[in-house]
DNA sequence: TTCCGGAACC
DNA sequence: GGTTCGGGAA
C-alpha cells in the first residue's frame, strides 16, 4: 500500500495535497530574516482558528522545512541562532490568548543564551553521518544514528556510525548479512549496544523485506521498528525525510516546557507526565516553523543552564519570565535523593 | 556514586 | 508507573 511512498495520508484533503511531497525544496541555509516564517504563514491566512487547525492536524500539512537539513549545517543555524529577528514581527500580528505569555521573548532569550555559550549538543543529535551519501543510504544512516543515539553521548554515536561506515555496514543489506556479534563490536561502547545490535539486525531485515531497502516514511511505520519510539520516529521524519510531522520531544524538551508552563495535561494546569503528552500539548500552539529548531535549542539550554538537577536560574536570562525559577534549586534536600534503592544494596 | 538526547517489558 | 538495559564522565 503506502509502504514505500513518502507520506501521503489517506485522510488528507485535496487542498493539502498540493503541499505534500515538497521534500527538500531547498537545502540551503535558513534565510537570515523572518521571510521563511512569514512565507509559511502567508500560505494561509494567519487567523487564529486557522493556526490551531494546522497545529491540530499536522499530518495533513507538509511544509518543506529548510531548517531540517541538520546534516549539512552547523547547529547554530539549525536553531536559528544566526537569525537576528526571529518571531517578533510575525508574532506582533498574531493573536495571543491561549498562547503562553511572552513565549516569543522566552524563546528569544534562550537563543541569546545559546549564542553566548557552547553546549555539548552540536546538532539534532546524531545524523551528520551520511551527509555525503546518496539519499536512500543517507536516510538509512539517519535511522541507524537515531537508534544508536538514545541514551548515548553524541560523539560515541558518531564513532559507531563511522565504524559501521568504514566497514561497509551502513546498509540494510550488509547489516542483514552480518553476524550479530560483529555488529555488537562495532556498536560498543554505545549505550545498550547488545539490545541495539539485535534491533539493528531486525530493522535491516524489515527495511529490506517491507520497504525495498529504504526506511519507513511515516511515523506509524517507524514506530513498528524495534527500538524506535516516538522521540526517534519524529527525529527520523524531520531529518531523514525532511518532513515535519511532529516535534521531537526528549527529556530536555519535556522538562523545560513544563518548567516554563508551556504545556499541561488537557483541561488542567497539571504538568504533563510523559514526553508524548508534552509533544501533543506543545504542538497545539507552537508555530510550526519552530517545531524542528525547538529541539536543539532546548537540549543545549537543558544541558548548560536549565539542568534537571539544580538548574542555574541565576545564570538564566529569562528567569524573570519563568514560573519555576529559583523554585527547585534553593529548597528541598540537596543531597539525599529518595530515588530507588539502586545497586546500593549489599548482597 | 550519580547522571544521563529512550524504549520495551512488566 | 516502575524497572531494566551499558558504559563513561563528573
Amino acid at each position: 500500500m503506502t509502504q514505500t511512498t513518502p507520506s501521503l495520508p489517506s485522510n488528507s484533503n485535496a487542498s493539502s495535497l498540493s503541499k505534500v511531497r515538497v521534500f527538500v525544496r531547498r537545502r540551503s541555509k535558513r534565510p537570515k530574516t523572518t521571510s521563511l516564517a512569514l512565507q509559511q504563514h502567508d500560505l494561509q491566512p494567519p487567523t487564529r482558528d486557522d493556526h490551531y487547525k494546522r497545529s491540530s492536524f499536522p499530518e495533513i500539512e507538509d511544509f518543506a522545512y529548510s531548517g531540517a537539513n541538520a546534516i549539512t549545517q552547523s547547529s547554530k543555524s539549525e536553531m536559528g541562532l544566526d537569525v537576528t529577528l526571529v518571531e517578533s514581527e510575525a508574532a506582533s500580528t498574531r493573536p495571543t490568548g491561549e498562547l503562553p505569555a511572552h513565549w516569543e521573548r522566552v524563546l528569544e532569550g534562550i537563543r541569546r543564551m545559546r549564542c553566548s555559550a557552547e553546549a555539548p549538543v552540536d546538532t539534532m543529535g546524531c545524523e551528520k553521518a551520511g551527509d555525503t551519501l546518496p539519499p536512500k543510504e543517507r536516510r538509512f544512516a539517519v535511522l541507524v544514528s537515531s537508534l544508536l543515539s538514545s541514551q548515548t553521548k553524541d560523539h560515541v554515536t558518531h564513532g559507531a556510525i563511522q565504524r559501521l561506515l568504514e566497514n561497509g555496514l551502513l546498509t540494510p543489506d550488509a547489516i542483514n548479512n552480518a553476524d550479530e556479534e560483529t555488529i555488537k563490536k562495532m556498536l560498543y561502547p554505545v549505550g545498550f549496544y547488545t539490545r541495539k545490535a539485535t534491533n539493528l539486525k531486525k530493522i535491516a531485515n524489515i527495511c529490506l523485506t517491507k520497504y525495498d531497502g529504504d526506511i519507513p516514511s511515516t511515523i506509524e511505520q517507524l514506530l513498528l521498528l524495534p527500538g524506535i519510539g516516538p522521540k526517534m520516529a519524529h527525529l527520523v521524519m524531520n531529518v531523514g525525510w525532511n518532513n515535519v510531522q511532529g516535534i521531537c520531544v526528549d527529556t530536555h524538551v519535556h522538562r523545560i516546557c513544563n518548567r516554563l508552563g508551556w504545556v499541561s495535561r488537557p483541561g488542567t494546569k497539571q504538568k504533563t507526565r510523559t514526553p508524548e503528552e508534552t509533544r501533543e500539548a506543545l504542538q497545539r500552539w507552537l508555530p510550526k516553523e519552530e517545531w524542528v529548531p525547538i529541539n536543539p535549542l532546548l537540549v543545549g539550554f537543558g544541558q548548560t543552564i536549565c539542568t534537571p538537577l539544580r538548574p542555574r536560574c541565576g545564570e538564566c536570562g529569562i528567569s524573570d519570565l519563568c514560573p519555576s525559577a529559583f523554585k527547585e534549586a534553593s529548597n528541598s534536600s540537596p543531597s539525599s535523593k529518595p530515588k530507588k534503592s539502586g545497586p546500593n544494596k549489599k548482597r
